[in-house]
RNA sequence: GCACAGGUGCGUGAGCCUGACUGAAACGGACCGGCUGUAACCCGGUUUCCCCUAGUGGGGCGCGGAGGUUCAAAUCCUCCCCUGUGCA
């Protein structure tokens, strides 16, 4: 099953109590949260939350490397089946958009990344002039060109990079299709949380990152690391480090970081709304009343299951 | 209480000197949307005074307040109110 939902709509509280409830296995899918040593900032579970039920997907990226969504979605893949091996339930849990979809949906089956190439590309168009990419991916592919507008750069790129390593347009590679995850029945739980109240709490525990900390530990990852580390760009992060640099003062960097988590829970919110089959729960993660109503929708769902005729062909 | 700076749409803030092209740039906010390997990224749109019209369009109000000059004012003039800073 899935836990999904803007930040702190209290994701983790419910899915804490499911795990414990209906012996699962928590599967991480919030993108900053899976590099380790980023704490604060991405509000991952606590020590004693994690004691709670196993987790999984978080904290195994090191601070300097890379992660895609496809290499997200496989990984994935794998824990999720491992999880079901031990006749467990996998709890996928977490905000990041693209990644749960890759891992539910799977991606088009093109190329992996290319530095080297984009490095190339991003070089070029720095020279030439702004609509340079578009035009080039226009010449390359004039379906994918006209689906994508002109200022969005990395995502010419990605299309760019896509029709050149593989000799064939986007276009058409999309037209084979995703590779969809098989073997599961998914329940989607989403949490949405009324916006004014959703607003408040993010308010609130924005600057309590602060009060915890976020500062030092955005100053020690970034002793260590340097500007290297991806996830220093990343919401509070970014302006820990503009605070650290002197470039803003305390005062405004909560209100910014305040400010950055509204507007993501915003599109956060316009990514799961496409998201089919969700059962939208409206309210808080950690409101008992919501609780109830999930572990209500679980337990149907698993009696659902358990007398589906796969189900019993298996038990045969 | 004397001197100077300033009051513009939800916010910041252009425009004012050199009046017409300004219902008001730009950036933000809010809202809506998109996003198939950087995704906590990246991108687009709407809103931005009221009324009439299906729409093109038209009318009224409007840039602290009240008057005035003018064919025409956020922009020029007068007085008043408010804010900040300097001097008493």
């Amino acid at each position: 099953m899935v836990v999904l939902g803007p930040t702190a709509s209290g994701k983790t509280s419910l899915s804490l109590v499911l795990a414990e409830r209906f012996a699962g296995e928590i599967v991480n899918c919030d993108s900053v949260a899976m590099y380790r040593e980023f704490e604060i900032g991405t509000a991952k579970p606590s020590a004693a939350d994690r004691a709670r039920a196993p987790h999984h997907l978080l904290d195994f990226v090191d601070p300097t490397a890379y992660l895609t969504a496809g290499d997200y979605a496989r990984r994935g893949r794998q824990t999720l089946k491992d999880i079901k091996d031990r006749d467990r339930l996998p709890i996928i849990v977490g905000g990041t958009g693209l990644y749960l979809r890759a891992l539910l949906e799977g991606l088009f089956p093109g190329p992996q990344r290319s530095e080297e190439l984009r490095e190339r590309l991003r070089e070029r168009a720095g020279q030439k002039r702004p609509g340079y990419l578009h035009k080039l991916l226009g010449r390359l592919d004039p379906d994918s060109a006209e689906k994508i507008h002109a200022n969005d750069t990395p995502k010419l790129i990605r299309a760019i990079e896509v029709c050149l390593a593989s000799r064939e347009k986007i276009t058409e590679m999309w037209k084979r299709g995703r590779d969809p995850l098989r073997g599961f029945r998914m329940l989607r739980l989403g949490l949405n949380p009324e916006r004014k109240a959703l607003y408040d709490r993010i308010n609130e525990r924005a600057s309590q990152m602060f009060e915890v900390g976020l500062v030092e530990e955005t100053a020690k990852l970034l002793g260590k690391y340097g500007e290297a580390a991806r996830p220093l760009s990343s919401l509070g992060y970014k302006q820990a480090a503009q605070l650290l640099r002197g470039e803003i003062d305390r005062t405004r960097a909560v209100s910014e970081v305040q400010q950055a988590h509204r507007n993501y829970a915003k599109r956060q919110m316009t990514w799961f709304r496409r998201e089919p089959e969700v059962v939208w729960l409206t309210g808080f993660g950690n409101d008992p009343a919501i609780q109830a109503a999930s572990v209500a929708r679980v337990q149907a769902a698993l009696e659902k299951n358990r007398d589906s005729p796969r189900a019993q062909a298996r038990s045969e």
